[in-house]
DNA sequence: TTCTGTGACCAATGTATGATTGGTTAGACC
DNA sequence: GGTCTAACCAATCATACATTGGTCACAGAA
């Protein structure tokens, strides 16, 4: 007779019906912190390996979250007031990244295009003629940043702009370390002048699809030049 | 003869050219820590008041920033590791977080259309079935953030479902207290039943389109039972 | 007087140390 | 074979203390 099976089930089985007696009992409201594991198996009288088994089943019914270090919560995940950009950028890959930026910011560049005052567009223009004197990359590439935030916040949507940052420092964790040796300087021909030119000046004459346009065949310019990158890596 | 203003003057121009100088010596790049102002007054020369007369134009210069417990620094400002979504959210607006889920959730859709598991589709189909037997407010709403965020996940880019999740939690801050109290459950004809099916089935049938679409039509639907909202409360 | 420089103080932040907590593993025990 | 316990691990929290920008009072010079 093999009597394994059935009993650890039955084990578990009342582990776990212990465990949901208990938060119904206590009620705690969501987000609060239920006592740590060493405490609650204790309080139930099962043993922690069958008090884990039933928080494991509950967390994938999505009623309660764990972390290390920080304890078992009720709820259905840290839907935090900050959001963390190295974790983020943790997981993921360059490719993601662009396939995002590919998404937000032509539309972004709609909605200024839509909404940008005369400062914003002069100081936009500002920016462009800067980037043409930049004498490093380092230089370059804050003058880069500065116009494409530049462009967000024309948008005149603070949400928008949020998104922008916060797309815009998983950008710069991902590529962390990757730095632009090669060339003292930005060539004259480089192809992106042309390119914030055409969304600049789609912007300044109100063209909506001309700047979605312009800011999607740019990001796609970006795009095809990180390629090789990768393959050289490789 | 009147020789304060001058000599003031002299004084803290003097700072200032001793810093600039300092910082071009250094060369530090940026979001990098220069030394506190402590030593770095007496490393010039200057009086800490004379000193901070001069970080004060380059702050306002957009050169530097400073904070306090920080230190100063190298750039324009305190570009993150963590975005605070309270922050973002006191400065915006209902219509301009509808107007970035407009953008966002639809390329969402058509990318979850593209990269949706067998997997992700039964747990959104999951969640369907349950917001349909949902019997307070507060349950669909957390069903229905809970299919939108499936479908976010489904599309297996963590940088969009990043941006999905603090949009979402911008969201949530903005429409704050806002609480549908008016019915006890959403009636069986809701127009999201029939927009969450349409959406679902997209995917499933891996129709990019027909997903952006579905999704842009559905958060259309809410914008348009969010204005009357808007004005009932005006 | 009027202004500047100095020093001290404050609140916010960084840093270091130890305790706590979920996650894991090895071995005793049945 | 299977379970329970204990110990260990890495991440996190909690606490205390040092550091830093911001501010003010007061002595001293012009």
């Amino acid at each position: 007779m093999v009597k394994a099976p059935d009993m650890i089930e039955n084990d578990e089985h009342a582990a776990l019906v212990q465990l949901q007696a208990y938060l119904a009992q206590v009620d705690l409201p969501s987000d609060s912190r239920l006592p740590p594991e060493r405490e609650l198996c204790e309080k139930l009288g099962v043993s922690r390996g069958d008090l884990r088994k039933a928080l494991v089943v509950l967390e994938k019914d999505g009623r309660i979250w764990r972390h290390v270090g920080k304890g078992t919560f009720i709820g259905r995940g840290p839907i935090g007031e900050t959001v963390a950009i190295s974790e983020i950028a943790g997981r993921t890959n360059p490719a993601d990244v662009m396939r995002a930026r590919l998404i937000v910011e032509p539309e972004i560049a709609r909605e200024a295009a839509l909404h940008a005052t005369l400062d914003d567009i002069a100081a936009m223009r500002h920016s462009l003629a800067q980037t043409r004197i930049a004498t490093t990359w380092r230089q370059y590439e804050s003058l880069d940043n500065l116009l494409h935030r530049q462009i967000a916040q024309a948008s005149r949507n603070t949400v928008l702009l949020g998104l922008f940052d916060v797309l815009n420092a998983i950008r710069r964790a991902v590529v962390w370390g990757r730095l632009r040796s090669d060339g003292a300087r930005p060539p004259a021909d480089h192809h992106s002048f042309a390119d914030h030119e055409r969304i600049v000046g789609a912007i300044a004459d109100r063209d909506l699809s001309g700047a979605a346009t312009a800011m999607r065949h740019h990001l796609h310019q970006v795009e095809s030049r990180l390629i090789p990158l990768r393959q050289a890596a490789e």
